[in-house]
DNA sequence: AATGAATGAGCCTTCATTCAT
DNA sequence: CATGAATGAAGGCTCATTCAT
């Protein structure tokens, strides 16, 4: 990429991270057009190009862009160290909604790049996505998977916790804006429930 | 779409509704290209514009026999009238397994018809999907809630048993082909593990 | 290559490969642009991609195939063996000539390919050009070099003749067309001239 | 052009008309990008629609200056009236290289302009050569046709030597640079061979 | 019925040109 | 005067769709 879009004003910065980020998380590398995201973001064609090369570039800048701004927070909010399953769960969700503010489809993104299957760009999505989980598995240290009931194994509660959150979200940008609250409330309801059913 | 599609060799119908299926449920409506299908089915370009006029009549003619398909083996699966919520649940995972058999990608069909986020077709595979979704509801009128935990509500638990489903059968195809085994097999554990949980 | 190419009725063939040739041959590789030779040839976008991949492989087919008609004209047209320096260079123009009459930038492709400065198709066209000099170097087998005044070497008559004769092909093409009539008088007025003062 | 131009510093003149002229004589016209030019001259790409509108007006600009400067030189050098066909020519192509040592690419930016084939930009072109032509008709009217041998007529001979200087000079530019040394002494072999041939 | 040659709209990308700073 | 951010038309290429055979 060229490193002058960063002298650009932090606004149209966003503006065009935003723009990328809402048509990549929404339709999948494939299926993103540079004219949906003249039409997004308001902002010409050849700019695109000007500043991030191709279509790739973009993808790789924009995905990587939305990882570190997510673990920055999450560096932040996770600092109490939390132990129990589902508040280290919470944090992280409830810090996705928190970037939704300035960075509206950062949540979708993040979901859209572990389900990504196109292979042109496959490799990518899940290099940029990496300190993403790593982050996540770090937060998980401090949880002691003694405390769940001997019915349940981790590995299982993650599939299912992994699957519903990312079923919740989808619902919650299903008319293309995010509905933050709606998901949040979801996400709580939903971990009340497996609170009271996993633990020992 | 032409009706004289089932004037063809069962064989033939047979060997273009599966490379539709497998085009369709694998890259998503958009991504599915008539080449694609071209080289799966080895059935020529012009064929399928004949009996299907265009991809979203293709789209449409596909999905809709897969859904119905599925429901002809539902009804007399489910006529047991099971009335444990991961029995049922079995019996529907079971019967997609056995329609694999013939229809190899119908299982992912189904789901990728519920994921489709393509503005073009979105209402066709809203609207396709819908009977199946009645089967099911129908499956469910002899189960009784109050088996369930306080702790557990239905819609949640359906809720979370649906993405989980959703994740282990994208698992299943992951290599191209459905692993029937192996999905049966994890569906079963998650099963008995939720089977200990839930229930009051 | 799309072999099905050779399938196509011979008239319809030469007239993409004659579009083709003269689009390259007057422009050469980088600013010869599709929408020329769908102007020329009376033959869709799309269709130049699906027999020939891409552009490059279009200059590969179109520069080898006016290489190889050439080579095969020179093998009858050489036969008699002659062995004087001009004798053997005006068989070699006239036969450009007579291609001329089926494929009309023949001659000027051949030289293009000789010219060709653009890196990305450098190495394509001279690999492509290299069985023409060959043949040329072939047919100078049988030339003795001492029949040449000994102030003349045979390596700056090659070079003088071979930027002349380059020069008046150039503009024979002026107007757009091939004027071989011309081109031949011209030739053959140089190479009398030059008869009469590079022998011993 | 933006006669204001002139106002600059004669380092930054030199360097935009050096830059032009390098990227315009090694690739053509259409060929030749501003980008190119940015990067060669050092000079924002503004500047150069600011002082010459467009590309064409800075192809205009350039070969201008580059034939009235190159015939300029030539008026001087010429000064003692040469009546030898090859000394009129060695002296112009001497002349060319002394320019060479301000305007390394203006030999070659002359002979791409008899070169162009580019249509928007052929007529421009030809009209900015024709004072070098003139120049050089003017400096042979001091020959006397008569010196030559029977055999050699002055048209063809022009016609060769023309076309042999264009192939050496191409031959001298060859790595990106030009090799004036290397241009002069194989003139000079080139000239002495002729000399021997072509009197009376 | 069946084929695949043929078409052209649409997408990614380049590049001359404009314009705010 | 100088810069380079911004634009959009044009070029290479893909792909749903049409149509002659």
């Amino acid at each position: 990429m060229n490193d002058k879009f960063f002298d650009l004003k932090k606004e149209k910065q966003d503006k065009m991270i935003n723009g990328a980020m809402q048509v990549f998380a929404c339709k999948g590398y494939k299926n993103a057009s540079t004219d949906d995201m003249v039409k997004v973001a308001g902002v010409s064609k050849g700019l695109w190009f000007h500043y991030f090369v191709n279509k790739m570039g973009l993808y790789s800048f924009v995905s990587d862009y939305c990882v570190k701004y997510l673990n920055m927070e999450l560096q932040v909010n996770l600092m109490s160290k939390p132990s129990d399953y589902f508040d280290i769960l919470y944090i992280i969700e409830n810090t996705k909604v928190q970037i939704s503010k300035i960075y509206p489809f950062a949540p979708l993104m993040i979901q859209s790049m572990l389900d990504e299957k196109d292979e042109e760009i496959i490799s990518v999505a899940k290099d940029m996505i990496e300190p993403y989980k790593d982050k996540v598995r770090e937060a998980f240290e401090n949880f002691n998977e003694s405390e769940l009931s001997s019915d349940v194994s981790k590995d299982m509660l993650d599939m299912t916790v992994g699957y519903t959150l990312k079923g919740i979200m989808e619902k919650a940008y299903n008319n293309g804006v995010f509905d933050a609250e709606n998901y949040l409330s979801e996400v709580k309801a939903y971990f009340d429930m497996m609170r009271k059913i996993v633990y020992a």
